[in-house]
DNA sequence: CGAGAATTTGAAACCCATCAATGACGGTGG
DNA sequence: CCACCGTCATTGATGGGTTTCAAATTCTCG
């Protein structure tokens, strides 16, 4: 049930153009084609949390995080953003959460009156924002059932599955995945602390799920075993790319 | 920070008509006019997660409760559904959680085939969906900070403020709110046990910031008092409709 | 009024957080 | 080249907030 949503949020940002073909005219990403690429520098902020929403971003390599605030500085995580994904667009005039680079991140920006501009003449572009603005609600969803009611062991099993299926690509499952961001950052997104993602991350290696050849690499040594490790129904969690197209297929306004 | 999200999303479902309003044409509203009405007993299904999407649903009067099921039977309520808000359009061609009535609900359903084709034809529509989706996502992001960083106490508070917010109308904050939904839906919408919300309403009772008439009645006593037992920034907090506004007239697209 | 359900309250256990120290890594400069 | 140092990750010990198990109380409704 929840494996569903699941692969839906892991397609998401890695495989966007599958959804909303890059080909079709006046995409989003036909619309940042001509924008010049930037680049910023591990944990500098592309936005903060309340600023102005000048600028929609493609995000074209690097990984950033989002991230809300509370008054005396409890962080969440709400999601990790990959190549292929925009920012900025599903918020209002300010922006609602803070967006930092991860690692080294290179994007096109685009002011947000160019992008209003040609929503009111692309019917197509408003259909691709409402799309992405439904996927991520999909994976807000499947983060809600992890952050209410898994343990911390599903938590980082489902983080590990997770990322291995973006990493995937068509049928194929990602064994090896790169974690570029810190055990804070993960901690922060999965409603733990740094030291018990730690502890899991060395009780699953303990179990043989997973090695960790350096902290930002993790092996999956048992993908079924990790994948029934993560409390969801198991079965074609490891093919994600039938379901996928499902979904795609599903929605059609 | 927190409350601009927050105030959105206790005026999405509240209050739609002042974001979309009803009166343009060709609104989801006006579509649903023709269709007539049902009436779902408590805990009647009003889908189930995983069934074919057929349908999309006005809710009339009454509380409905969304949630997603693990294989185990473990339960997160995603979220409480209020007159004024629409179902099964957010998702895909299988409803991606199920749907109940927490009280007696009345509604409107239309097929979702309609929905699609005056979707094609009214640009309207799709601008009012998208809104929509918007809307979800930001209450979404909310409750994911709830849900990862905030102890069981800020999360009663914060439900009971939420509903207060919900049940008010323009500058005036609702100080006796109405739960229908029994504890064991709270605890599994905040992820806690009913017994830990039961405990902390106690708690709060006791330190005279709210009175419990009976268990499905709430009046609070000292709204700025219990504001602050969220965790949430305070000042504005109790005048979410200058706030509201702001963001309605921000999101264009 | 009585029966069943929901809520409240209590006691004990547990999972995870907190506090604290050690270890590993990477970059820098001597 | 290697010692140094800061940052991050790991591991340990302890404590606390929440869960679990259980019983009593209240509420609801026929």
């Amino acid at each position: 049930m929840a494996t569903i949503m699941s692969q839906v949020a892991g397609a998401r940002s890695a495989r966007p153009t599958m959804r909303v073909p890059s080909e079709a005219p006046c995409g989003l990403s036909d619309l940042m084609a001509g924008q010049p690429v930037e680049t910023f520098e591990p944990n500098r902020a592309l936005f903060w949390e309340n600023a102005p929403a000048d600028h929609v971003f493609e995000i074209l390599s690097g990984v950033v995080r989002l991230y809300r605030l509370m008054a005396d500085g409890r962080r969440a995580i709400t999601s990790f953003v990959y190549p292929g994904a925009f920012l900025g667009m599903s918020f209002a005039e300010a922006y609602a959460f803070g967006a930092e680079a991860v690692d080294t991140v290179r994007v096109r920006r685009l002011p947000r009156a160019r992008l209003l501009e040609s929503a009111d003449k692309a019917p197509a572009l408003r259909r691709e924002l409402l799309a992405r603005a439904v996927d991520e609600l999909a994976a807000a969803q499947d983060q809600l059932l992890l952050l209410g009611r898994k343990t911390a062991e599903e938590r980082v099993a489902s983080f590990l599955i997770q990322t291995a299926r973006r990493a995937s690509s068509h049928g194929t499952f990602a064994k090896e995945i790169a974690l570029p961001m810190m055990r804070g950052d993960i901690a922060d997104y999965l409603g733990l602390t740094l030291e018990t993602v730690s502890r899991i991350m060395s009780k699953l290696k303990a179990d043989g799920l997973i090695a960790l050849p350096t902290p930002n690499r993790a092996v999956l040594r048992d993908p079924a075993g990790l994948s029934a490790a993560t409390g969801d129904d198991t079965d074609a969690d490891l093919t994600p790319a039938v379901r996928r197209t499902v979904r795609q297929a599903a929605w059609p306004i």
